[in-house]
DNA sequence: TTGAAAGCGCTACCAA
DNA sequence: TTGGTAGCGCTTTCAA
């Protein structure tokens, strides 16, 4: 029969050509407007049942896969969702969130990609993404994004720029995740309780300046500021995440006059906590410890570590929104806070 | 000026068009095929200085981006790596690598994509990833790739086609990380110490099943089998991560009379031995226990914990082994343990 | 040194 | 109900 593929001798060293829909319609004996009916289920053209057999037949017995470039070069746009991954350990938390948002947008029938930016500066990542035409794209932790980046993004067809941060970037849509209220959350649960020499820990870790800092704010805000008017006194307490960093603060801390620390989150508290316990300090007696997260761990240790509990928005509600902006990119809902923080009271404050 | 570009009204209603290299062309006065020597830097050809100037002043002014998807049609070839993304709580040391990895392969010129695949059955996410004819997939958690799914990528032109796990998959390069060496290890360390009752933790917590799985049955491999030639007996504890379950699984503790524990990882560790602890079990007298990981944190609880540190091979090693099998299917390096475990001793054994 | 044009794989319009 | 075909944006060979 003239319909045999002409197949090479299937050995390993000739690559096989990758098959293409043209494959396809010849195996089958229709045309490739056929097979692409077919394959996409076109509702505008009816199609007779033996042809669409044999067209789906062919495709199986190639292992024809579409060609998504192609596609999408000839639709004129994508349907990738690009989220930029930052080189940030990520918790818990906005791993279940990410993983909703993935979800979510599938459901919706978009492509997710995450693209490795890391090494990038702002603008060259921007281009880079650009590369890909993304339909829309949501930054975490905005830091990369400048107005140059967002306007090169829009210019290149993304309809919906969304990001979660802190600040506002040009053009964007931002949606507010301001770690300073992590902070002022923190600073009032520890005021309320009489506390007046804060401490707050900044990890020296690379890649948490985005959060630490902010939340370094929110502490400032929460005791009225940083001057005159402040009711307490803040002091920022680098620290790397080593046992002899922490034990290295915790034997000057008695000089340091603190009676609270808040210490950017679960992990750090737990190590200074237990640093401070080591030399001597009691906890709460001589200094409270708060941390954030609400790490399951932080309740393992003694006293078991107050915290600052933060809830995200769950990812549905953003790839709805995703949505939204790629449909009708101009008539933009109202941004709205993703995140919520509450202090939550246990024996360490 | 007749070069000035043909701009729209500049307001937001109607979507400017994506500038193109066609445009790009118009506005330097050149034909697209300079714009193209131009924009690649091709060596093969020489054009004027001046020439080259007015187009790169054309591209920056019109904000011209390539698109990726033509390009890599035309070329026939995409530099796209594949890495599938698990929706597993992924620790310290997995980004490391991944970052690693990330950064040497786009220092290799590759585009590192991640592609989000949860939710989709093992064929299903093979024929999604060969969509976007990545050149290569890096496959974690092989769990999901079977021989016909690496078959499809292959025949949509993936030149590597690499998993890293426990067994291997056909056709497919399979670089072993077998978590079984991490219950071996502690197996074998929890034997030298004379321990003959072991409990094996086994997280209840959804996709950790292809990590506890295997650290089980090296537990097992450890004590000489399952069967009459063991030297110990080995008892799987299944454990959801919450105090409540850890306080439940602690209050029938004495009547498993088990004398220790290995319990899948630092954080089940913790969790279970301050249950016990809390319980009156003392450890490590009555039961020892074991973690995995070496987190900072499992040291700050009393005892210290005794654990398996887990070193992973650079990702700099995987990138070089995906532009190797790229470059060269045919001739492939051996494959090679990428994990190295060995048990620390502290004071919880 | 530069331009014209073919063609990568696909979809959708129009004609038969 | 099906086929022919144009053209998405790009690179590259060949010709001028």
């Amino acid at each position: 029969m003239s319909q045999t593929p002409p197949r090479p001798p299937a050995g390993p060293p000739a690559p096989r050509p990758v098959p293409t829909s043209a494959d396809v319609a010849r195996l089958a004996g229709v045309s490739r407007a056929t097979v692409s009916y077919v394959l996409n289920d076109a509702s505008a053209v009816r199609i007779s049942e033996p042809t669409r057999h044999r067209v789906r037949q062919a495709a199986e017995e190639l292992g024809y896969v579409p060609h998504a470039a192609a596609r999408s070069l000839r639709a004129g746009r994508t349907r990738i969702v690009l989220l930029p991954t930052v080189p940030v350990p990520v918790g818990r938390l906005m791993g279940h969130f990410l993983n909703e948002l993935q979800w979510a947008l599938r459901r919706l029938d978009y492509t997710v990609v995450q693209y490795a930016s890391m090494g990038l500066d702002g603008d060259e990542a921007a281009r880079a993404w650009a590369e890909l035409r993304p339909v829309a794209v949501v930054a975490f932790g905005a830091a990369q994004l400048t107005p140059h980046g967002v306007d090169v993004l829009k210019r290149s067809g993304a309809r919906a720029v969304i990001t979660l941060g802190p600040q506002p970037v040009e053009g964007a849509h931002c949606l507010p995740v301001d770690q300073r209220r992590v902070g002022r959350c923190a600073g009032a649960h520890l005021l309320d309780r009489g506390y007046r020499r804060i401490g707050v820990v900044l990890p020296e870790e690379a890649g948490l300046e985005p959060l630490s800092g902010p939340r370094l704010d929110g502490v400032r805000q929460a005791v009225g500021g940083a001057g005159s008017g402040a009711v307490a006194d803040v002091v920022p307490l680098p620290l790397a995440y080593t046992e002899e960093a922490a034990g290295a603060l915790a034997a000057r801390w008695p000089g340091l006059g603190l009676d609270a620390v808040f210490a950017h989150n679960d992990e750090y508290a737990m190590l200074l906590m237990r640093a401070l316990l080591d030399a001597g300090v009691s906890v709460p007696g001589d200094t409270a410890v708060m941390g954030a997260d609400d790490l399951l761990l932080g309740r393992l240790l003694r006293p078991r570590l107050s915290t600052v509990r933060i809830d995200m928005e769950t990812g549905r509600h953003l790839a709805e929104l995703v949505d939204h902006l790629v449909v009708e990119p101009d008539h933009a809902p109202e941004p709205r806070e993703l995140m919520a923080a509450r202090a939550i009271h246990r024996a360490s404050t």
